[in-house]
Parts: C-alpha cells; structure tokens; sequence
DNA sequence: TCCATCGGATACGTGAATGTATCGGATACG
DNA sequence: CGTATCCGATACATTCACGTATCCGATGGA
C-alpha cells in the first residue's frame, strides 16, 4: 500500500514499543493462554499503560495475529536455512536431524502456536491466512525434497507435495504429545523417527538412539 | 469412593440437568471457544439459571474436564471396537478404514478437544489424565496390531507400542490440517494413506483415490 | 532554541461475569 | 397425604476488563 515515505512516520520509539509489546504478549500467551489474557496483562508485562496498546492495537486479535506471523515466518526461514544448507543433493538424515531441531526448539511456542491453531480454526479468515503460511513451508520442503540422494521418496505419499504434507502431519502430530509431556528430546527422536520412517521406504532402517 | 447407597441420593431430575448442561457446553464450547464462554451462557444454551450450575459443578474447568471424559471415553471405546470386529486376523486396510471413519467424524469434537488439549498443556494434573487416556487408546492399538495378517510392522518404529504412537501421531496431525481446511473427506484420505503408510513396508502401495 | 506533532499515560464511565445468599417449588419417603 | 430434603431460580454486591476522552511530555524538524 503506502510506502514507508508516504506513510505516517513511524519513530523508533514506536517500532521499539511495539516490538516491546509483541515480546510481553509472547510471554504472557505462553503462560496462560491467549484466551485468559486481558489487554492489561500484556500492557503491564511490557511496562506500558492501555493508552500504549490502543495506539499500536485495535484489539487483542490484531496483535496475535501479528505476534504469530512474527514468529512464523521466522520459523519458516530457519527450515528453509536448514534444508538448504547441504549441496545440490539432500542428506536426508542431516537434514531431518537439523529441522528437527528447529522445528522443536521451544515448548512456549507450540503452546502459542497451537493457541492460535484454535483461534483461527473459529474465524475463516485467519484460518485462510494459517492455510497460506503451511502452503508456503509445504513449498519450502516440497522443493527440496526430490533432491534426496538415491532415495525413492517411495512411501504411498504421491509426489513430493504429499511427502511435505506428510512431514507437517508428522510434525503436528508429536508437538501434542510434547504439549502434554513437555520432554523435548523425547518428541525429537519421535520426529525423526517418524520423517525417516515416512521418507525412506523400508529397507532403510535409521540407527537406534 | 462411596457406592450408590452411601452417597447422597442423585435423583432422576439431577442426573438430566447434568446431562442437559454438559451437551450444551459442549454446543457453545465448539461454536466459541472454552476460553469465550461464560458460565451463564452455557447455562442459558441448556436452558437453565446459574444456579442449576453452581449446583452440579464448581468452576467451568471442572464440567469441561467431566464433557471431556466422557466423549473420550466413548470414543476409545468406539475404536477398540473398529479393531476388535475382525476375527484373530487382523484386516490392516479395512481397520483402517473403519478406525479413521471412527476418529475424524465431527468437526466441533476434533475443536472442543483441541480446546482441551490446550488447556491440559498448561496444567499438569489434567495433563496426566489427558496422557493417561491416551495411553490407554495406545493400549487398545498395540494390542491388536500384532495379530495383523502377514505384515511385518516392519518400520523404523519399533514394536507394537511404537506403532501405536505413530498412528495417534499421524492422527493428531492430520487433526491440524483438519481444524483448519474443514475437509473432512480429504482428512479422512490422508489419515489412510498416512496409517497404511506407516504400518505397512514400502512394497505395498494402497489403491489410489 | 522554539514549536508542532505524535506517542503514551491517566481518568472515567460502562457493561459483563462471578460467587453467594436466600427463596420457592418439586420430589421421594414415611 | 404430609413433610423434610433437595434442587434450581432469583436477587445482590463485587470485581474486572474494556474503550474513550483528555492530557502531558517527548521527539524531530525549522
């Protein structure tokens, strides 16, 4: 839309603000959800008053979003950083130990993260907007995948894209046994258990932990 | 604790007001959010004053984790029954299909037990009856996994128990995806694929959809 | 250095949800 | 059929979060 010249000037103590208010949200959501939080609690935890929120926010929803988005997109370049990081071809099991690592750096944010899932999944258009950003690191591991050495990529996933789609299942489907149990490195090996198991066909056995 | 005798008489009348009230929270727990739903509007959906609440349950917590039990509990029930219909063979492809028709029917309950799962993440003692629960589901497919026919449950997951955990990971995925797009058919596909995939080497390929 | 504009704080009124305390009616039992 | 008990409704006071309107100080340009 407008560009930053156009636009309201926007002061260094205003982005600092914000950054500020968005690091208090985080803190706050991680610990007791988005749905127990009042706009004072974040205020308060970044050490501003209300009259600081309503001039960055509109609502509570807005700054999720935002917070969200931050943090996402941040995530999606550290996968993409980790699959690129080989040559031309894929070391799957680097690979898959790299992104595992990122993907399960820090409970607080699965418990953000599946905050929001729940959030959007009861308003169309930020589920749309959730949709967008898995399509895009789908994209991310699609691209890299069919670069996998000698591998068949064989499994009854169909092509790449339903491999990717496969690795975010995976992915989802341990983070809620780490929400529950809270054990990291459990939920890691899992991970790359199930991405070797699913993208490897049978023959290849990982080594044990 | 005390038998029927011993405890306090729990009329006809009690126990419907108690039903009544638990299926409206769950009504207004799937359409809201537990997190945006008060206790008078859960009275008001079953058609009662709040003191009709306060006289069956104590805090909103305590009928979400009572709703929870017992459609969990049905619902594992449901499954041990999808696996337990063939003979001492187990027919993989049809019990996967009969368990994912089981596990992905209802939108609003895959929402409500999000909902749950995290508000479980953030306290430990419904945690561990949320682990327990799942535990026991595991139980139920471990026990019949290895009658499976021929297969070898080769994968990189180790024994039935392993297997287990895949399939409710794969499950638990595929839940995402679902909250989100609210396609239940290509849901309902994808948790084949993904459990066929799993539990049966590469050599075998399902049919395609 | 002065001034205009902007960012954030303070104060206020409003609406809603909570928990309790009390009341009236139904129910089960003698 | 009477009665004691229990269940749920109503009324009430309190707390809390919200959004706005207004004000003061800081910031950045002339």
């Amino acid at each position: 839309m407008a560009t930053e010249q156009t636009a309201a000037r926007v002061t260094r103590r205003r982005v600092r603000t914000r950054a500020r208010l968005l690091d208090a949200a985080f803190t706050v959501f991680a610990a007791k959800g988005f749905g127990r939080v009042s706009i004072e609690e974040v205020c308060e935890a970044a050490g501003f008053s209300r009259g600081a929120f309503y001039s960055n926010f509109a609502t509570l929803d807005e700054l999720f979003f935002a917070l969200y988005q931050e943090r996402a997109d941040l995530i999606a370049e550290q996968v993409a950083d980790a699959l690129a990081l080989d040559g031309p071809v894929l070391d799957v099991p680097a690979s898959v130990a790299r992104v595992t690592e990122v993907l399960l750096l820090d409970v607080d944010w699965l418990l953000v993260k599946t905050d929001f899932l729940v959030h959007a999944a009861r308003r169309p258009a930020v589920a749309q907007a959730l949709l967008d950003h898995r399509a895009r690191l789908r994209g991310a591991i699609a691209d890299r995948l069919p670069r996998a050495a000698g591998h068949t990529l064989p499994a009854a996933l169909g092509d790449a894209d339903g491999a990717a789609h496969a690795v975010v299942a995976a992915y989802d489907g341990v983070t809620t046994q780490l929400l529950l149990d809270r054990d990291v490195e459990a939920a890691r090996a899992w991970l790359g258990h199930l991405l070797t198991a699913l993208l490897t066909d049978g023959s290849t056995t990982p080594h044990e932990s």
